[in-house]
DNA sequence: GCCAACGTTGGC
DNA sequence: GCCAACGTTGGC
């Protein structure tokens, strides 16, 4: 079988309560992305596949930014507080040079559509390759 | 199955 | 802290 192509995700997470720095500091990198609540996340979670880049965004804060780019080393999972839903692994791989902000998305020609601008409560929301790119070429 | 009430997210 | 957006719940 073909590799399949890798895709982009973006989660959201308020740092006061996980931050990029505290998945990097866990064990291997690594935690479990669980607890979301939302069908449509939900739905986002089990359609990734390990090896898929996610981008890492900090809500609830300021600046609000994409701070980080994580990558999926487990696949959907039973929730371990609520099997109905779902979980992933996520390791931190890189901290980006400079944080993209929303503010700086916002005004970003090719960005209009993204997820994040369109919907905003979706706590995990897929990415297109031309925006995971155009937000890595914003960040150094 | 509809829809009003309610709860939560998250920008401002 | 406010409140718009919108997903979820529950009565009917």
């Amino acid at each position: 079988m073909p590799t399949p192509a890798r895709q982009y995700w973006l989660v959201k997470s308020e740092p006061d309560v996980f931050s990029f720095d505290d998945l990097v500091a866990s064990p291997k990198q690594t935690t479990t992305w669980d607890g979301v609540r939302n069908y449509a996340a939900r739905n986002h979670l089990r359609a990734m596949k390990k090896g898929d880049q996610v981008l890492f965004y900090h809500s609830s804060t300021k600046p609000q930014a994409i701070v980080g780019i994580a990558e999926v080393v487990r696949e959907a999972y039973p929730d371990p507080a609520d099997g109905e839903w779902s979980a992933v692994d996520l390791r931190g791989v890189d901290k980006l040079k400079r944080a993209v902000t929303l503010e700086e998305i916002k005004k970003k020609k090719g960005l209009e559509t993204m997820a994040l601008l369109r919907i905003g409560r979706l706590s995990v929301q897929p990415v297109t390759p031309k925006e995971f790119e155009t937000i890595i070429s914003m960040s150094s």
